[in-house]
DNA sequence: AAATACCCTAGTAAATTAATAGACTTTATT
DNA sequence: AATAAAGTCTATTAATTTACTAGGGTATTT
Protein backbone atom coordinates (compact mmCIF):
# COMPACT_ATOMS: atom_id res chain seq x y z
CA UNK A 1 0.00 0.00 0.00
CA UNK A 2 0.86 3.46 -0.66
CA UNK A 3 1.50 6.12 2.01
CA UNK A 4 -0.65 9.14 1.74
CA UNK A 5 2.29 10.63 1.12
CA UNK A 6 2.92 9.16 -1.86
CA UNK A 7 -0.34 9.40 -2.93
CA UNK A 8 -0.38 13.42 -2.30
CA UNK A 9 3.10 14.05 -3.88
CA UNK A 10 1.81 12.14 -7.32
CA UNK A 11 -1.02 14.11 -7.36
CA UNK A 12 0.40 17.39 -6.16
CA UNK A 13 2.99 16.50 -9.67
CA UNK A 14 0.53 15.62 -12.08
CA UNK A 15 -1.67 18.98 -10.96
CA UNK A 16 1.40 20.80 -11.79
CA UNK A 17 2.00 18.84 -15.12
CA UNK A 18 -1.39 19.29 -15.99
CA UNK A 19 -1.21 23.01 -15.57
CA UNK A 20 1.72 23.31 -17.69
CA UNK A 21 3.44 26.78 -18.14
CA UNK A 22 6.57 27.38 -16.40
CA UNK A 23 4.93 30.45 -13.70
CA UNK A 24 5.51 28.97 -10.37
CA UNK A 25 2.47 27.52 -8.61
CA UNK A 26 1.66 27.98 -5.09
CA UNK A 27 1.61 24.80 -2.25
CA UNK A 28 -1.58 26.75 -1.15
CA UNK A 29 -3.41 26.48 -4.32
CA UNK A 30 -2.50 23.37 -4.75
CA UNK A 31 -3.15 21.96 -1.52
CA UNK A 32 -6.76 23.16 -1.90
CA UNK A 33 -7.38 21.91 -5.49
CA UNK A 34 -6.49 18.56 -4.64
CA UNK A 35 -8.07 18.83 -1.10
CA UNK A 36 -4.12 17.89 0.79
CA UNK A 37 -3.70 19.56 3.74
CA UNK A 38 -1.01 22.57 3.36
CA UNK A 39 1.62 21.70 5.65
CA UNK A 40 1.92 17.92 4.94
CA UNK A 41 2.15 19.00 1.39
CA UNK A 42 5.10 22.13 2.09
CA UNK A 43 7.14 18.85 3.49
CA UNK A 44 6.40 16.31 0.28
CA UNK A 45 7.20 19.49 -2.18
CA UNK A 46 10.69 19.91 -0.41
CA UNK A 47 11.72 16.31 -0.31
CA UNK A 48 10.83 16.58 -4.04
CA UNK A 49 12.69 19.57 -4.45
CA UNK A 50 15.73 18.05 -2.65
CA UNK A 51 15.63 14.72 -5.19
CA UNK A 52 15.66 17.29 -7.81
CA UNK A 53 12.27 17.35 -9.43
CA UNK A 54 10.83 20.43 -8.57
CA UNK A 55 12.72 24.13 -8.38
CA UNK A 56 10.97 26.67 -5.97
CA UNK A 57 11.22 30.06 -5.70
CA UNK A 58 10.53 32.25 -2.76
CA UNK A 59 8.70 36.05 -1.95
CA UNK A 60 5.83 37.17 -4.19
CA UNK A 61 4.94 35.55 -7.39
CA UNK A 62 7.03 32.27 -6.06
CA UNK A 63 5.87 28.86 -5.88
CA UNK A 64 7.17 25.46 -7.06
CA UNK A 65 7.77 24.39 -10.58
CA UNK A 66 9.10 21.20 -12.84
CA UNK A 67 12.20 21.33 -13.48
CA UNK A 68 12.67 18.21 -15.88
CA UNK A 69 9.68 17.50 -18.54
CA UNK A 70 6.88 15.06 -17.50
CA UNK A 71 8.21 12.97 -20.04
CA UNK A 72 11.63 12.62 -18.30
CA UNK A 73 9.85 11.66 -14.82
CA UNK A 74 8.92 7.81 -14.00
CA UNK A 75 6.27 7.09 -11.65
CA UNK A 76 8.83 4.45 -10.21
CA UNK A 77 11.47 7.20 -10.20
CA UNK A 78 8.64 8.88 -7.89
CA UNK A 79 7.54 6.35 -5.74
CA UNK A 80 11.19 5.43 -4.85
CA UNK A 81 11.43 8.92 -3.62
CA UNK A 82 8.30 9.56 -1.70
CA UNK A 83 7.97 5.69 -0.75
CA UNK A 84 10.83 3.89 -0.54
CA UNK A 85 11.35 0.23 -2.36
CA UNK A 86 9.02 -0.97 -4.70
CA UNK A 87 10.15 -4.65 -4.19
CA UNK A 88 7.47 -6.69 -1.71
CA UNK A 89 10.54 -7.41 0.42
CA UNK A 90 14.04 -6.27 1.47
CA UNK A 91 16.24 -8.65 0.45
CA UNK A 92 15.01 -8.28 -3.61
CA UNK A 93 14.73 -4.79 -3.93
CA UNK A 94 16.82 -2.77 -6.26
CA UNK A 95 17.75 0.33 -4.57
CA UNK A 96 17.26 -0.65 -1.14
CA UNK A 97 18.20 -3.70 -0.88
CA UNK A 98 18.39 -5.52 2.67
CA UNK A 99 20.14 -8.66 3.42
CA UNK A 100 17.16 -11.26 4.47
CA UNK A 101 18.39 -12.38 7.93
CA UNK A 102 16.31 -15.46 8.84
CA UNK A 103 17.30 -16.63 5.73
CA UNK A 104 20.36 -18.90 5.54
CA UNK A 105 20.66 -18.28 1.20
CA UNK A 106 18.78 -15.59 -0.96
CA UNK A 107 20.01 -17.80 -4.07
CA UNK A 108 18.12 -21.14 -3.06
CA UNK A 109 14.85 -18.91 -1.04
CA UNK A 110 11.83 -19.61 -3.68
CA UNK A 111 10.10 -17.11 -1.90
CA UNK A 112 12.51 -14.55 -2.91
CA UNK A 113 12.48 -16.09 -6.61
CA UNK A 114 8.99 -14.78 -6.58
CA UNK A 115 9.26 -11.62 -5.33
CA UNK A 116 11.47 -10.84 -7.75
CA UNK A 117 9.18 -11.91 -10.41
CA UNK A 118 6.68 -9.81 -8.67
CA UNK A 119 8.88 -7.01 -8.52
CA UNK A 120 9.73 -7.01 -12.35
CA UNK A 121 6.31 -7.29 -13.26
CA UNK A 122 5.73 -4.15 -11.20
CA UNK A 123 8.31 -2.11 -12.75
CA UNK A 124 7.24 -3.18 -15.78
CA UNK A 125 4.61 -1.00 -15.40
CA UNK A 126 5.84 1.79 -13.29
CA UNK A 127 8.83 2.66 -15.12
CA UNK A 128 7.49 2.69 -18.44
CA UNK A 129 4.70 5.36 -16.75
CA UNK A 130 5.54 8.82 -16.67
CA UNK A 131 4.13 12.14 -15.34
CA UNK A 132 2.72 13.13 -18.87
CA UNK A 133 0.78 10.10 -18.86
CA UNK A 134 -0.94 10.74 -15.88
CA UNK A 135 -2.17 14.12 -17.18
CA UNK B 1 6.35 -4.23 1.11
CA UNK B 2 5.22 -7.38 3.43
CA UNK B 3 5.23 -7.45 6.93
CA UNK B 4 7.46 -9.86 8.66
CA UNK B 5 3.86 -11.16 9.33
CA UNK B 6 3.73 -12.71 6.08
CA UNK B 7 6.60 -13.45 5.23
CA UNK B 8 6.64 -15.47 8.51
CA UNK B 9 3.37 -17.21 7.18
CA UNK B 10 4.41 -17.79 3.77
CA UNK B 11 7.78 -19.50 5.03
CA UNK B 12 6.12 -21.50 7.44
CA UNK B 13 3.08 -22.72 4.96
CA UNK B 14 6.39 -23.33 2.45
CA UNK B 15 8.42 -25.39 5.30
CA UNK B 16 4.81 -27.74 6.21
CA UNK B 17 4.27 -28.25 2.14
CA UNK B 18 8.03 -29.32 1.77
CA UNK B 19 7.76 -31.29 4.10
CA UNK B 20 4.61 -33.39 3.13
CA UNK B 21 2.51 -36.01 4.74
CA UNK B 22 -0.14 -35.62 6.82
CA UNK B 23 1.14 -35.71 10.69
CA UNK B 24 0.95 -32.54 12.84
CA UNK B 25 3.89 -30.46 12.51
CA UNK B 26 4.91 -28.40 15.91
CA UNK B 27 4.99 -24.71 15.43
CA UNK B 28 8.44 -25.30 17.74
CA UNK B 29 9.88 -27.27 14.55
CA UNK B 30 8.82 -24.81 12.24
CA UNK B 31 9.87 -21.73 14.60
CA UNK B 32 13.63 -23.80 15.03
CA UNK B 33 13.81 -24.74 11.27
CA UNK B 34 12.77 -21.37 10.08
CA UNK B 35 14.46 -18.95 12.52
CA UNK B 36 11.00 -17.06 13.46
CA UNK B 37 10.01 -16.17 16.86
CA UNK B 38 7.39 -19.17 18.68
CA UNK B 39 5.16 -16.88 20.22
CA UNK B 40 4.51 -15.01 16.72
CA UNK B 41 4.35 -18.01 15.02
CA UNK B 42 1.63 -19.38 17.12
CA UNK B 43 -0.51 -15.95 16.16
CA UNK B 44 0.23 -16.43 12.17
CA UNK B 45 -0.67 -20.19 12.29
CA UNK B 46 -3.47 -19.27 14.29
CA UNK B 47 -4.82 -16.94 12.02
CA UNK B 48 -4.18 -19.59 8.84
CA UNK B 49 -6.37 -22.36 11.02
CA UNK B 50 -9.13 -19.61 11.10
CA UNK B 51 -9.03 -18.99 7.16
CA UNK B 52 -9.50 -22.39 6.30
CA UNK B 53 -6.13 -23.02 5.30
CA UNK B 54 -4.79 -25.25 8.11
CA UNK B 55 -6.12 -27.80 10.86
CA UNK B 56 -4.42 -28.40 14.21
CA UNK B 57 -4.38 -31.06 16.52
CA UNK B 58 -4.05 -30.53 20.48
CA UNK B 59 -2.51 -32.43 22.67
CA UNK B 60 0.88 -35.24 22.44
CA UNK B 61 1.31 -35.86 19.04
CA UNK B 62 -0.45 -32.59 17.75
CA UNK B 63 0.40 -29.79 15.79
CA UNK B 64 -0.44 -28.08 12.72
CA UNK B 65 -1.24 -29.71 9.05
CA UNK B 66 -2.48 -28.03 5.14
CA UNK B 67 -5.96 -29.25 4.73
CA UNK B 68 -6.06 -28.56 0.80
CA UNK B 69 -3.18 -29.56 -1.19
CA UNK B 70 -0.70 -26.71 -2.10
CA UNK B 71 -1.32 -26.74 -5.50
CA UNK B 72 -4.69 -25.24 -4.62
CA UNK B 73 -3.44 -22.69 -2.52
CA UNK B 74 -2.46 -19.28 -4.24
CA UNK B 75 -0.11 -17.18 -2.91
CA UNK B 76 -2.33 -14.43 -3.63
CA UNK B 77 -4.56 -15.54 -1.24
CA UNK B 78 -2.40 -16.07 1.58
CA UNK B 79 -1.22 -12.80 1.31
CA UNK B 80 -4.72 -11.72 1.45
CA UNK B 81 -5.19 -13.43 4.14
CA UNK B 82 -2.30 -12.18 5.68
CA UNK B 83 -1.39 -9.17 4.66
CA UNK B 84 -4.80 -7.40 3.31
CA UNK B 85 -4.96 -5.57 0.08
CA UNK B 86 -2.48 -6.16 -2.86
CA UNK B 87 -3.12 -3.11 -4.33
CA UNK B 88 -0.93 -0.15 -3.90
CA UNK B 89 -4.63 2.21 -3.29
CA UNK B 90 -7.41 1.26 -1.72
CA UNK B 91 -9.83 2.33 -4.10
CA UNK B 92 -9.10 -0.10 -7.00
CA UNK B 93 -8.41 -2.82 -4.35
CA UNK B 94 -10.52 -5.72 -5.30
CA UNK B 95 -10.73 -7.49 -1.98
CA UNK B 96 -10.56 -4.26 0.59
CA UNK B 97 -12.02 -1.88 -1.48
CA UNK B 98 -12.35 1.69 -0.03
CA UNK B 99 -13.62 4.94 -1.27
CA UNK B 100 -11.58 7.37 -2.35
CA UNK B 101 -12.05 10.90 -0.24
CA UNK B 102 -9.92 13.48 -1.77
CA UNK B 103 -11.06 12.46 -5.18
CA UNK B 104 -14.01 13.61 -6.29
CA UNK B 105 -14.19 10.96 -9.27
CA UNK B 106 -12.60 7.49 -9.20
CA UNK B 107 -13.49 7.00 -13.07
CA UNK B 108 -11.77 10.06 -14.30
CA UNK B 109 -8.50 9.70 -12.12
CA UNK B 110 -5.88 8.81 -14.15
CA UNK B 111 -4.13 7.83 -10.83
CA UNK B 112 -6.38 5.34 -9.72
CA UNK B 113 -6.48 3.82 -13.62
CA UNK B 114 -2.83 3.18 -13.32
CA UNK B 115 -3.19 1.46 -10.31
CA UNK B 116 -5.22 -0.62 -12.04
CA UNK B 117 -2.89 -1.24 -13.87
CA UNK B 118 0.07 -2.12 -11.66
CA UNK B 119 -2.57 -4.16 -9.28
CA UNK B 120 -3.33 -6.38 -12.66
CA UNK B 121 0.32 -7.42 -13.11
CA UNK B 122 1.04 -7.96 -9.91
CA UNK B 123 -1.83 -10.38 -9.44
CA UNK B 124 -1.15 -12.28 -12.88
CA UNK B 125 2.43 -13.55 -11.02
CA UNK B 126 0.53 -14.15 -7.69
CA UNK B 127 -3.00 -15.69 -8.82
CA UNK B 128 -1.01 -18.23 -11.06
CA UNK B 129 1.99 -19.12 -8.08
CA UNK B 130 0.51 -21.69 -5.13
CA UNK B 131 2.72 -23.21 -2.93
CA UNK B 132 3.53 -26.03 -4.07
CA UNK B 133 5.56 -23.51 -6.61
CA UNK B 134 7.40 -22.90 -3.35
CA UNK B 135 8.69 -26.37 -2.84
C1' DA C 1 9.22 48.68 4.65
C1' DA C 2 5.75 45.48 4.06
C1' DA C 3 3.74 41.63 2.25
C1' DT C 4 4.35 37.18 0.29
C1' DA C 5 5.75 32.50 0.14
C1' DC C 6 8.96 28.92 0.81
C1' DC C 7 12.07 26.84 4.73
C1' DC C 8 13.15 24.72 9.10
C1' DT C 9 12.67 22.73 13.74
C1' DA C 10 10.02 20.53 16.81
C1' DG C 11 6.44 17.98 18.56
C1' DT C 12 2.51 14.72 18.76
C1' DA C 13 -1.66 11.68 18.51
C1' DA C 14 -2.98 7.57 16.44
C1' DA C 15 -2.13 3.39 14.27
C1' DT C 16 0.62 -0.53 13.17
C1' DT C 17 4.18 -3.88 13.88
C1' DA C 18 6.47 -7.39 16.12
C1' DA C 19 6.58 -9.37 19.47
C1' DT C 20 6.23 -11.36 24.98
C1' DA C 21 4.00 -13.33 29.23
C1' DG C 22 1.24 -16.34 31.33
C1' DA C 23 -2.68 -18.93 32.21
C1' DC C 24 -6.01 -22.34 30.11
C1' DT C 25 -7.77 -26.36 27.49
C1' DT C 26 -7.42 -30.53 25.07
C1' DT C 27 -5.30 -34.98 24.12
C1' DA C 28 -2.21 -39.04 24.39
C1' DT C 29 0.36 -41.84 27.11
C1' DT C 30 1.84 -44.07 31.43
C1' DA D 1 -6.13 -40.95 37.30
C1' DA D 2 -1.91 -38.46 36.68
C1' DT D 3 1.24 -36.32 33.81
C1' DA D 4 3.20 -34.13 30.11
C1' DA D 5 2.62 -32.33 25.59
C1' DA D 6 0.80 -29.03 22.54
C1' DG D 7 -2.38 -25.80 20.77
C1' DT D 8 -5.56 -21.56 22.46
C1' DC D 9 -6.75 -17.26 24.56
C1' DT D 10 -6.20 -12.79 26.83
C1' DA D 11 -3.52 -9.07 27.80
C1' DT D 12 0.29 -6.12 27.46
C1' DT D 13 4.10 -3.62 25.44
C1' DA D 14 8.16 -1.44 23.11
C1' DA D 15 9.38 0.41 18.89
C1' DT D 16 8.32 2.35 14.67
C1' DT D 17 5.75 4.69 11.23
C1' DT D 18 2.22 7.74 9.69
C1' DA D 19 -0.01 11.87 9.14
C1' DC D 20 -0.14 15.48 10.52
C1' DT D 21 0.19 20.59 13.45
C1' DA D 22 2.49 24.79 15.44
C1' DG D 23 5.27 28.47 15.03
C1' DG D 24 8.84 31.00 13.78
C1' DG D 25 12.77 32.03 10.15
C1' DT D 26 14.45 33.54 5.65
C1' DA D 27 14.41 35.16 1.05
C1' DT D 28 12.16 37.91 -2.57
C1' DT D 29 9.25 41.20 -4.70
C1' DT D 30 6.67 45.38 -4.81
Amino acid sequence: MLSKKTKYGLKALTYMAKKGGNEPILISEISEKENISKKFLEIILLQLKNAGFLGSKKGKGGGYYLIKSPEKITVAALIRILEGPIAMLPCVSLNFYEKCDDCPDEETCSLSRLMIEVRDSTLQVLENKTLADLT
